[in-house]
DNA sequence: AAGTGGTCTAGACCACTTT
DNA sequence: AAGTGGTCTAGACCACTTC
């Protein structure tokens, strides 16, 4: 495949001739998003194992520390995972080391695990103004949304919306939600080609309403945690929103500050 | 200084004779491991720059780029900060940057900004159980107990609750509280020679008492995120524990999944 | 034995900052 | 011009996994 120019003085790979003012990038920044176009495009799927450092080093033309060096900041942002002696393999998220990477809510006692699924409703609808805007659509384009229950141990802890964009999950139904064990993220990896890479959360307190304390079993007015959360797959392109009620009884979001 | 054994077989510098599992670790594990203990002891203070790594380099009789390697994990844990042309800086608190990796309560619409402090107690007392215990104290040890408000724009929004070790935080008053200018963390850091690097948090959705809620001037009953936060020092020594209330009406708790 | 990622070295040169 | 961190190379060898 396309080589990539062999030295890092002036001369860029991805940069377009006569651009006005092109983006100079250091060669191993140039490999990293040669690679993650082949992730991307699914030349290398979930779970496989690329090619080895040495054979990429070949394809590039450029030696075998630089493939090192961008394969080190791929595999610090999750999106592969080197395992020595094996080869370096596409981040899934049909692994357990993945769920609790985005399910941050754990028991106070005891060692987390996943929670049940049931689902309340799913639907296709026009995209409010807010949904469109954090999705990054138009106001009115088609979503699918999703309301569940999520139990540990048969206690109801989570009340979750979801919406989607309709153009990526259009086969989405309740019967294929229903069949499906796991977590949601490993559906839509492996179902609709979309793997989410990374999210951003905003939480804040709130009161549970009377529909949400029902499907919850507690009192409205109860206090619960909110978690809104914008999740993007591959350039940062924004393809869930996420509206989770959380019930911090006996479970709490877990943070590390580093 | 100490120059480290320069092969990566089974020779260890760190590890003592006749240890019945002695821990092989990396050359440059063992350099990371040494400058650590540099940024420990003091030997260079927080805002200071550190040898560069040709110094490092020949001081422990290795390479560059094994220097290179050890020093690019303690960027990546925020210990230091590498600017291009000038050096390797130890970090400090007494920066913006490092103010927002703690205060993660941000407004919902505007600029973040740091939030005026109002101190309503400050104390010396025994620690309780639960205290002493997430502090790896003896239950009944000293420690300083601090209560206060912090207001955004006048408005208060956060109370918040600290414990600290008696031991290190002997003369910490509320006089040097009310003097110093800018987040705690870096009047610890500064007169105390007591850096926090990392923290965990358990984040819970409570229903304001009657006290916390009269300081926030709202409802008792209003839902409240609640943080519980264990700070830690050098070698994961916790040195901190933290309580705070966080009204959510008009801020938010950011959080980067990734 | 062969293939993979992981460590270490030595040297060259680039980009940025200060003198 | 000199010093700093940043990039790139080529080669050696180690540790782990599989055949």
């Amino acid at each position: 495949m396309n080589p990539v120019t062999p030295n890092q003085t002036t001369s860029d790979a991805l940069g377009a001739a006569g651009a006005p003012s092109p983006t100079f990038s250091p060669l191993y920044q140039q490999i990293k998003g040669l690679i993650t176009q082949s992730l991307q495009s699914g030349e290398w799927k979930p779970g496989e194992m690329i090619p080895s450092e040495v054979e990429l080093a070949n394809r590039f033309k450029v030696s075998q520390g630089t493939v090192r060096k961008a394969i080190d900041e791929l595999a610090a942002e999750n999106l592969v995972m080197r395992r020595q002696g094996k080869g370096t393999f596409v981040s899934t998220h049909h692994e357990a080391r993945a769920h609790f990477r985005f399910l941050r809510l754990v028991p106070d006692e005891g060692v987390p695990h996943y929670p049940e699924s049931r689902f309340i409703e799913v639907k296709r609808l026009r995209a409010p103004a807010e949904v469109a805007r954090l999705l990054d659509l138009k106001s009115g384009d088609a979503v699918v949304y999703i309301k569940r229950v999520q139990s540990f141990d048969n206690v109801p802890t989570i009340v979750e919306e979801l919406w989607l964009p309709g153009v990526i999950f259009k086969g989405l139904t309740a019967e294929r939600l229903n069949e499906y064990k796991g977590p949601m993220y490993g559906l839509f990896e492996s179902e609709f080609g979309t793997r989410m890479i990374r999210a951003q959360e905003k939480i804040r307190a709130v009161c549970a309403e009377e529909g949400d304390a029902a499907l919850l079993k507690v009192a409205a007015g109860m206090p619960l945690l909110c978690a809104e959360r914008v999740s993007f797959t591959y350039g940062d392109k924004p393809v869930e929103l996420r509206r989770g009620l959380y019930l911090t009884e006996r479970h709490h979001y877990q943070n590390d500050l580093s």
